[in-house]
DNA sequence: GCCAACGTTGGC
DNA sequence: GCCAACGTTGGC
């Protein structure tokens, strides 16, 4: 490994996450305070959150609504939790190849951080970055999870405080 | 409802 | 391992 790698594990990542707000919105986060990021079943997604080290920080984005975008921002605060919906039969998200023994899906636990003062908006996004900048502007993206560089992630910031 | 852009599945 | 068929996401 590399010293440049090895400095890379110290530093405070970004992410961003999709959720659909009539599944879970931002507002419903800001009541419960922490919530499971659960239900996720996508392996790159799923990859994704297990590069994630406690008190990185995520951008929440609302997804297949309407306006969609930035809502809020959160921070995690716990890692490699067996996703529990994944056993659960009358569960959307059940997966009858997974199994306590051999699970497939983790999750992490996010804490609600702050609100978005305003809707940064899938346009408005579109306007900022390109494709290359940003993962979550590209047509037809159907990745829930996508890491944010820290340039742009502070360009976010500004705009959503 | 349409469709682009993937991901997944299963036959071979 | 290839690839066609099918399913899903999610903006519009």
């Amino acid at each position: 490994m590399n010293s440049s790698k090895s400095l890379d594990m110290t530093e405070e990542k970004f992410w961003l996450m999709k959720s659909e707000p009539d599944a879970y919105s931002i507002d419903t986060l800001k009541k419960d305070g922490v919530t499971l990021w659960d239900g996720i079943r996508n392996y790159q997604a799923r990859n994704f959150m297990r590069k994630m080290a406690i008190g990185d920080k995520v951008f929440f984005y609302h997804s297949n609504c309407k306006p969609p975008g930035i809502v809020g921002f959160m921070e995690v605060i716990e890692l490699n939790i067996v996703d529990p919906t994944q056993f659960q039969k009358e569960s959307g998200y059940y997966d009858p190849k997974s199994s306590p023994e051999k699970p497939r899906w983790d999750c992490v636990k996010v804490k609600y951080l702050f609100k978005a003062a305003k809707l940064l908006s899938l346009p408005e996004l579109k306007i900022l970055f390109n494709e290359q900048e940003l993962l979550l502007v590209k047509k037809g993206n159907r990745l829930s999870i996508i890491p944010i560089e820290i340039e742009i992630a502070k360009l976010l910031l500004e705009k959503i405080k």
